[in-house]
DNA sequence: AGTGTATCCTGCAGGC
DNA sequence: TGCCTGCAGGATACAC
């Protein structure tokens, strides 16, 4: 999916656009992103006000007071969009629901691959799902001490654990493998032998790239689009992720892909040993 | 506890 | 041109 810049990115794009405004009905082409029927859904959206629009993890959030929270994940290809009254009409393809708004615009959620989900849950529940979530990458909540003693807690390799969002929230595949090369930490390296300086290090790396990602507006690969539709610029900023057999930019030895947990890792073998 | 596998679904690049 | 394979930003459930 998009990851933590990503999502932050469409967040920030539709915090502008969409307070103050209400939902007229929505229109499901792709009942198989909810988890109810497309009735039951559209009931609940009803008319809702929207009063905020949030983030956690990958996760956006759409306040909407009496519903609760309209919680869109994004899967690996889902787009949402905000389409203003002057705005081109031009409709994304793979269209799976579109959300006419008043008093104008609407909003559209378009997803190629179909493994985003939209729900709407209560607050109640929201903040239970939200407590399973690790915390944020960026939050001042997460010391470089909080962040080695959880990694000390795990004998999983350290990309497993960056990835596992019940560890850390919005971390996925890019910039894990960004986060480790800056920080020179091999990928395999079991989470608890990272030293207090190499997990401070990695702490560092995660947050630099997550904010120069955020920068550029995020990383498109292919499908990712901010909520204007426009592409983000932060793929020409990557060092490893996608670069094998090009060279390091550290180093200029050629990139090493590799595959573990059923998805390909990217590193640099020197500036990344295995061990000391 | 952790890891490998399968699952949801489609699209595209590359090999032949 | 067309067919086939592998691969893709994610998350979850299962067996071992």
């Amino acid at each position: 999916m998009p990851e933590l810049p990503e999502v932050e990115t469409i967040v920030r794009g539709l915090s502008s656009q969409l307070p103050g405004r209400s939902f007229r009905g929505v229109d499901v082409f792709h009942p198989d992103l909810l988890d109810e029927s497309s009735a039951s859904f559209q009931a609940r959206i009803a008319e809702s006000k929207i009063t905020h629009v949030g983030r956690r993890g990958k996760n956006i959030l759409l306040s909407l007071g009496d519903p609760g929270v309209l919680v869109v994940n994004l899967g690996m290809t889902g787009r949402l969009l905000f389409l203003g009254p002057g705005d081109d009409p031009v409709l994304p393809t793979h269209l799976a629901l579109t959300f006419p708004l008043a008093p104008d615009g609407s909003l559209l959620y378009a997803d190629s691959r179909r493994v985003g989900r939209l729900r709407i849950l209560t607050p109640e529940a929201w903040a239970v799902e939200s407590e399973r979530l690790g915390p944020e990458p960026l939050g001042r909540a997460l010391t470089p001490a909080r962040f080695h003693g959880a990694l000390q807690a795990s004998r999983a390799p350290i990309r497993s654990w960056l990835l596992d969002q019940r560890r850390i929230a919005g971390i996925g595949n890019i910039y894990a493998a960004e986060a480790l090369f800056r920080a020179g930490v091999h990928p395999f390296r079991r989470a608890r032998t990272l030293t207090a300086p190499e997990s401070k290090r990695l702490l560092q790396g995660i947050r630099e790239v997550l904010r120069e990602a955020i920068r550029a507006q995020g990383t498109t690969l292919r499908d990712y689009r901010t909520a204007s539709g426009t592409e983000g610029e932060f793929r020409q900023a990557l060092r490893v992720y996608g670069r094998e057999g090009k060279p390091c930019p550290t180093c200029k030895t050629s990139v090493e892909r590799i595959v573990f947990g059923n998805r390909s890792a990217f590193l640099c073998p020197v500036c990344q040993p295995k061990s000391f």
